[in-house]
Parts: structure tokens; C-alpha cells; sequence
DNA sequence: CGGTTGGCCGACATCGCTGTCACCACGTCA
DNA sequence: TGACGTGGTGACAGCGATGTCGGCCAACCG
């Protein structure tokens, strides 16, 4: 099919006929490399500009080997959780110059593993992943494609690369810590899937930091994944209790709408801290105290670690935890 | 630098010469075409299965022209009406087996042409952009590069391209209708800065509504750019006002934060209507009634369309209109 | 047994661009 | 006047994959 002659973006070759110049003297010319005679530049340059020129990009997959781009698997866009990475990792991206390839697994853990073989088929020269499931991958086609791969928010079992991570142990225990200074005995915690490490995490220190604090009984949890049904259950499980709960702590963004929504219609006053900071935490009644963790900054420190990757570092794969922070707006009170 | 032999993926010509075949022959194994003997086909699948290989992705921009990517320019990923965009896009594009390069220009509107020229120098197939500004790009680089355009959210004046809009004005009309149904006659408007399209959409409507309305006076309205400042300003002058506004309506999410707030901080206990539906609306004291766009959908019309064009579509630029839908919760009541 | 299929496979050109090197036309200097 | 630089240019190969076409060989035919 040679129809494609002119039918969209002009060729180098389009132009240097153009010009009556070879090819090479466009390609010196779009370069500013020197050896081009002022006149022949111009007249060149003209023409680029006539025929509104621009070279392919994609080429310099198939010289350097790089695409200057890199690629960004999360479960979910429109998760302000994933898109405000997404925004960090873009940003990041930008400062070195590189492009953001972003993909979506839409919930399903087990697409995960296509998502980055499709990136990878696209030649990107380095991934974030927020990893589904914590089994390796154990993809030769991923391990041997020499794309450094950065793990997000959750590590992978035994996985040989880079991890930033949030420090859900810290950060649950603050919010414990939080709760049981305001005088609480009794809290419950609403967790996400236990299928995810950070909802694990969560609820193990959640636990533990009971333990610490030398509170007497096992407190109750209820892990998802949850609907706006299975909370109402919980919700009303612990309040109906002999001894019932006074505050609950809720696992991430997702059951803390949920929970908000259920306690708002089971009419219940329990007080609450939320794992995961939300833009209207203070305007929720009470105003909700929540573990902050910066997403934005995360995506940004999983790209800083990437392009140091892609600049040539070869030291062993480090794993950063990142710090979180307890926003005290008042919803930890008792009531 | 002959020296990157074997230092990232392994090639075609690899596979071929450890399978003892012709680089074709891979080619055709890889391809799923016919004309391979089994065990041939079996023995040039266990290389690739051994060497990890992946066809380079990337050659498919220099044979056939397409990169089988589309780009979205958005302001500001973190932002959900945009990530909510991004993340419809992304959807659509994956049903066309299709990638997703996002570029946001992160609030400098003069960015999002350089944004947009990027986007064209990776080839992309077709660009979804949240116009920055209404003047027209006028840039031939853009023009001629035969990359179909879609405009999103905000038209182009005088463009030659597909535009998909939010109906602004019947959404603030059936904001303002709501309001004054509920006995509001004094209502403020508190838009975003007039240099957007929408904003100065949303305003007119506003007014225009009062008009068909019969309601007396010109209504205040302050736009922005916006600060917490701004809107305590304003909402605090309209409440002292001898004829103080009971009701306002917000322009944007952006806005809306910012005056829940300032109506927090105030003490102000006015009616609202916000425009942008979000998804702690109903936890708010009181919920917030608002108009309701769905950006995940509009991100999808615009891909849809984007595609439509891909797929030959040479019909004239269309415009379309998505409804909008006024979702009541109570904050619209008198009181 | 020669000729004709048809299945399987490889050589080669090609896509758009860049690195390398040869080349030509001038000047300069001995 | 001939050897030697030097700056400006172009021819050519190659990047990694695919389409085209033609070659080889076994099987089958008359």
C-alpha cells in the first residue's frame, strides 16, 4: 500500500526533495547539528515550516532503544487514590521529559499482569505498578524485558525491585493511639479486602497496637470487601453489643464513604479516624480525623526512584516507606 | 555503540538465530499465521518463551503509520472531574485495544499547546484535549498533522473538530429553577474565572434564568480565580447586604470546597445548589444538592467519537451535548 | 520418470530517521 | 602547480519488524 504517500504527516524525505537538500541535511537541520550552511538551513526550514513537518517521535524506539516514556498500572482513574499518583507520577515524568503511559487493571487484580505486558509491548522504559496481588510475578516476559519496575503501596513477595510504601503500621497505630487517648476502650475496624497487603497490614496493626496499649479484649473486625450493606451490618453488630463499640476506624477512602453514608443512616454517633485523608474531611459533621497519607507524593517518590533506575543506578533494590500523618479534625472524640 | 547487543529485550533476529530459523519464520510464529510446520512453530515458541522475547511495539508507528495510542490533555489529573475524564477515556480506549497517553498541563492553560505538539510527536492517533483556552489553536504543526482532534468540556471557537459539551446552561437553569421553587429570591453565584468557557456559560445561564424567571433584581455574582479569601469576601458582603442573598450556586468542585468552608467558618447557614455533583454530597450538613455531569461519561462520548474518526468517519465536526441531571438533597431547601 | 502442484521457509526491500564515512569544491601553502 | 586541509553534503547502512516474492523439496499426477 503505497497510498500513504501524502496522506498524513510529511516524511524528512518529502521535505529535503522539497528543498533540494539530501535527507541528511533536514535531519542536521531539525537537530541544530553544525555543518549546514546558514542559506541551506533557512531554505530548509522554510519548507518544514510550509509543510508543517515534525519528525517521528516513535523512531527513537527503534535507535536508542528508548521511548522516553514510562507507564503507570493502577487497579482504577477514577479512584482519587490512584489519580492523585497518577498526578505525581506524571509530574515526576514531565521534569525529566518523559511521557506517562497510564493503564488500568478496572478493578480486576488478575488483569494486572496483561496491563504491564501491554506496557511492556509498548516498549516503555520503566513501570509503576500498584501491584494487585503480592504473589511475584514470575513472568519471564516481564523480569526479562530489562524495564526497571517500581512497586507502589504494596510490596510483592520476594519481587527484586524497588518498593515506596506507606507506612500503614505507623499510621494505624496513631490512630488507634489517637482513639484510646479520647478515652475509647472499644473500636471496631472496617477493612478493605483482605486480599490487599495494605488492608492486612492495617488490621494487623491494628491489632497489635490493642496489644501494646494493654487494652483487654480482641476488638472487632470486619474486612471486605465491603458494600454499603455489609457495613450497615457490622455497624449495627457492634452497636447492638453488650459492650459496644465507641469509635471505629475505617480501612481506606472507599469504606470510609461507606461508613460515613451507613453511620449517617443507622443513625449512629460512634466516633471515627479514617485510614486515607479526603478533600471534605472537615466538612463531614463531625469533622472526620483522618491518617494522611500523600498520594501525590508517593506517585512522585515512585518515579524519583524509577528515572535514578533508568540514569544508571545499580545499587541493590531499596524499599522506602514513606510517612504518614494523623489529621486531628475531631470525629476521635467521644461522644 | 554497538554495545546495547543484548542488553535490554531480546530481538526478532535473536529468537531466529538461537531457533535456527529465518527471522521471518519468528515473525510468522509470532503472528499466528499459517505456513509453519508445528514443530518448527513449537520449537520458535520455546525460544521466545526462554528469551522472554516481545515484538517491539513501537514498529507499528513506521510500517502502517498508527501507534494504536490516543492522547488526553487535561488540565490537572489530580483534579476528579478530570481523572473521572481520564479514567472514561482510558475505558473506551481499552475496548479498542487501544493505549492512553496523559498529559496535563498542569494549570498553566499556555501549556497545553506545547502539551498537545508533545502529544503529536509521539504520533499519536488521535487527541482528546480539555481546551485551555477558546481561541483556536491555529497552529499548523497541529493542523497538519492529521491527527483527529476532540475537544472536550469546552469548545474551540471556530474549530474544524468534534466537541462534546455538558449542557452548562440547562444544568444552572434547573439549579436556579430549584432555588427559586424553593422560595429563594435573592440568590449569589459564585463562578470560576471567566476566562473559562464554562464559567462564563454557567454565569450567563444564571442570569438569564432570573430574567425568564421574572425575578426583580440583577443577582450578585463573583467569579473567580477564587481563593478561601474570595468566597469568605463575597459570601460574607451578600449576607450583610440589607437584601441578603438566602441561596448561592457554586460554579465548580473547586469552588464548591471553597465555599463550603466559608460557609462553615462564617457561620452562614445559606441555602446551596452546587454545580458538579461529588461524592461526599450526601454527608454534608445539610447534603448538597447538586447538578449532576457525568465526566466518566463525557470522557467516553469524547473517545467514542475520537474513534469513530479513527475508524474512517468522514462526516462534518459535531457537537454534542450531554444532559445533565439536578440531583436534590436538601441543601436547596429554605431555611 | 518428467512435470506440476503446494507446503514450508528465507532473501530482500521497506518504514522514517540518524550515524558514519566518503566525497567534492575551495583555499592555502610550499 | 601540486599536496593538503577544511567545511558543506550526500550515499549508505542499520535500527526491528513485516509484506512480497521466489526457491526448495516432497508428494502426487499422468
Amino acid at each position: 500500500m503505497s497510498a500513504n504517500r501524502t496522506p498524513g504527516r510529511p516524511t524528512m524525505a518529502e521535505v529535503a526533495a522539497e528543498a533540494h537538500v539530501s535527507v541528511k541535511t533536514v535531519s542536521r537541520v531539525v537537530n541544530h547539528q553544525a555543518g549546514v550552511r546558514p542559506d541551506t538551513a533557512e531554505r530548509v526550514r522554510e519548507v518544514i515550516r510550509r509543510t508543517g513537518f515534525r519528525r517521528a517521535g516513535g523512531l527513537a524506539t527503534i535507535r536508542e532503544g528508548r521511548t522516553f516514556t514510562i507507564g503507570l498500572a493502577v487497579e482504577e482513574l477514577a479512584n482519587p487514590f490512584y489519580s492523585q499518583i497518577a498526578a505525581g507520577v506524571e509530574r515526576e515524568a514531565r521534569m525529566h521529559q518523559y511521557h506517562l503511559i497510564t493503564a488500568s487493571a478496572e478493578n480486576s487484580p488478575n488483569r494486572e499482569r496483561a496491563v504491564i505486558r501491554a506496557l511492556l509491548a509498548r516498549r516503555v522504559d520503566g513501570i509503576v505498578v500498584v501491584p494487585a496481588g503480592e504473589t511475584p510475578v514470575a513472568d519471564p516476559e516481564v523480569e526479562g524485558a530489562g524495564a526497571p519496575i517500581v512497586h507502589l503501596d504494596r510490596p510483592v513477595r520476594g519481587a527484586t525491585c524497588d518498593t515506596v510504601l506507606s507506612d500503614n503500621v505507623g499510621g494505624m497505630r496513631s490512630a488507634v493511639e489517637h482513639l484510646v487517648a479520647h478515652g475509647h476502650r472499644r473500636i471496631g475496624f472496617l477493612g478493605d479486602d483482605p486480599e490487599f497487603w495494605t488492608a492486612r497490614q492495617r488490621r494487623e496493626s491494628f491489632l497489635a497496637t490493642h496489644v501494646s496499649l494493654g487494652l483487654p479484649r480482641t476488638p472487632p473486625v470486619a474486612m471486605g470487601p465491603h458494600s454499603g450493606e455489609s457495613v450497615r451490618t457490622a455497624l449495627g453488630e457492634w452497636a447492638a453489643d453488650p459492650e459496644p463499640v465507641t469509635a471505629v476506624v475505617t480501612g481506606n477512602n472507599r469504606v470510609t464513604v461507606l461508613t460515613l453514608v451507613a453511620l449517617r443512616h443507622l443513625g449512629l454517633d460512634l466516633s471515627l479516624v479514617a485510614y486515607d485523608d479526603f478533600e471534605l474531611a472537615e466538612l463531614v459533621d463531625p469533622p472526620v480525623t483522618a491518617v494522611h497519607q500523600d498520594p501525590t507524593a508517593m506517585g512522585e517518590k515512585a518515579a524519583q526512584v524509577l528515572f535514578a533506575r533508568l540514569l544508571g543506578d545499580e545499587s541493590p533494590p531499596r524499599t522506602i516507606v514513606l510517612p504518614t500523618r494523623l489529621v486531628v479534625r475531631g470525629s476521635g472524640r467521644r461522644r
